[in-house]
DNA sequence: ATTTCCATCGCGAGAACACGCGAGAGAATG
DNA sequence: CATTCTCTCGCGTGTTCTCGCGATGGAAAT
C-alpha cells in the first residue's frame, strides 16, 4: 500500500477554505515521503490560478462548500484542466443528492472530515493506485441507491416477444411501427400489448414503459 | 470507531474454507476485546447447522468459493436464519458480475484476502457502525457500472411542472387524472406534455416516459 | 390425446392522445 | 419597457389506443 518510491513525489493538490484544516493537511501529506502538496487553495478558482502553469496533477482533494464556485461544479472544471487526475471529495457533506451528485460528476473517491488524517493519507495511496477510497457510510448509501435500482424483480414473467415489443415501445415506437417492424399485424402487437397490462397490473402504453424500464425488463 | 465496550462483545460468525486462514481470522478477531467469533465454519451448512440455537448474530465474515452452496446463494440462507445480521463477502474474487451479484444479494461489504487483518477487523466495526466497508478496488467497479447507469445527463432542462407531470405519467396516471391531482385542466397538462414532446425529441407519451426514466429525469 | 401456452389475426366502439392554432397572466431579465 | 419563460386555458380534427369478444394453428407438456 505504501510505496517506498524512490522515484518522484506524486503531486497532490489541495482545495480547502479552512485555513488551519488546510494546513494540517498539508503538512501531513508532505510528511508522506513518496507524497507532495505544493498547491493548496481555499477555493476552485484560487486553485486553477495558482496551477496554470503546472502541467501534472495526481490526485485533488476538493472540499465541498467553498467560496465562489461550489466543489461539485468545480469537478468538471477540475478535469478539464488536469484529465487525468484523480479527485477525492473531502469534506463535511454526507447528504444524498450531494454525495450522489460529487461521484456522478466524476469524483474517485469520498472522504469524510471525521475521518482519521491516517485514513484520508491512506485513501490518497487508494486513488493512486487505481481504487475509490470511501467512507464505509458513504459506500453504505451508494449501495442501497445501488440497490433501489435494482429491487430483485418480483418474478414477472413475461415472453420473449412481449419483451421485445416492450423494449421497442421504450424505443417510443407506436404499435403499427412494431406491427411493420416485426411484420406482424396490428391485432397481434395489440394482443400482446393487452398481455402485457394484465401482467404488469396497467392499463396503458406509458405505464408499462414505464414498470417495464423501472424492472429491468426492457 | 473502536468501541471500548464494557458491555457484552457482538457476536461474528466467520464462514471460510481454508483452514488456517480460517482459524488466524478467528484467533485475530477474538483478540478484539469487543469481539468475539464462537462460531468458524468451513461451509454455509455447517454453519447454519452449527449455529442452529444460536439466536443472535450481528456479522458473519462470508467467503464465496466454498464446498456445497456457493456463497452468494448463502447469503439468502443466511438472512433468513439471521434477518438482522449483516454480511461481510471476504474473498479473492474481484470479478465484477460476482461482486455485484453478491452486493445485490444484500452483502453489506466486500473486503478482499489481500486486504491486511487490521484492515478486515475496522471493516467489522464499521459494519457494527452502520457503514459499509468496501476495498476500494471494489469501490472503484461499483461507482463505474453505478456512472454507466447514468451517462450524465445530456443536458436536458426541464421545468419543475414538466418533471412533475413526467414522474406522474411515469407512474401510468393519464392525462386527465393528473390534470385533477394538480388541480388544472386537461389543456394545461397537455400543454406541458407537449413542450416535453419537443424537449426530449419523442411523439408519444411512452417514448417520453422510457427517455424521461433513462435520463433519470423521472 | 387432451390440455396449456404462445403467437397470430379480426372487428368495432368509445376513450385517450397528438397536434395545429390560438391566448392571457405573472415573474424574471435585460 | 420590452422580451422571454413558464404556467395556464381553449377548440377541433384526425390518429392512436383500450378493451370486449371472438378465432386459428403450432408446440410443449401431462
Amino acid at each position: 500500500m505504501s510505496p517506498s518510491s524512490k522515484s518522484a513525489p506524486r503531486q497532490i493538490g489541495l482545495i480547502e477554505d479552512h485555513q488551519d484544516y488546510r494546513r494540517v493537511l498539508q503538512q501531513a501529506i508532505n510528511s508522506s515521503p513518496h507524497l507532495i502538496c505544493q498547491h493548496a487553495a481555499s477555493s476552485v478558482e484560487a486553485f486553477l490560478a495558482e496551477t496554470a502553469t503546472i502541467p501534472k496533477m495526481e490526485v485533488i482533494l476538493l472540499d465541498l462548500n467553498l467560496p465562489g464556485v461550489h466543489g461539485v461544479t468545480g469537478i468538471p472544471m477540475l478535469f478539464q484542466r488536469f484529465p487525468d487526475t484523480r479527485i477525492l471529495v473531502l469534506t463535511v457533506y454526507d447528504h444524498k443528492p450531494v454525495v450522489l451528485e460529487a461521484l456522478a460528476a466524476g469524483a474517485s473517491g469520498y472522504l469524510l472530515k471525521a475521518d482519521r488524517l491516517d485514513t484520508i493519507l491512506r485513501g490518497i495511496d487508494e486513488a493512486l493506485s487505481g481504487g475509490a477510497p470511501l467512507n464505509s457510510h458513504i459506500a453504505r448509501m451508494i449501495l442501497t441507491t445501488f440497490n433501489a435500482v435494482r429491487p430483485a424483480a418480483p418474478e414477472i414473467d413475461l415472453t420473449d416477444r412481449e419483451r421485445e415489443i416492450l423494449s421497442l415501445l421504450a424505443k417510443g415506437l407506436i404499435k403499427k411501427e412494431i406491427a411493420d417492424q416485426l411484420s406482424v399485424s396490428y391485432h397481434t402487437v395489440d394482443t400482446h400489448v393487452r398481455n402485457i397490462y394484465g401482467k404488469l397490473k396497467v392499463h396503458n402504453l406509458s405505464g408499462a414503459v414505464a414498470k417495464a424500464i423501472q424492472l429491468g425488463l426492457a
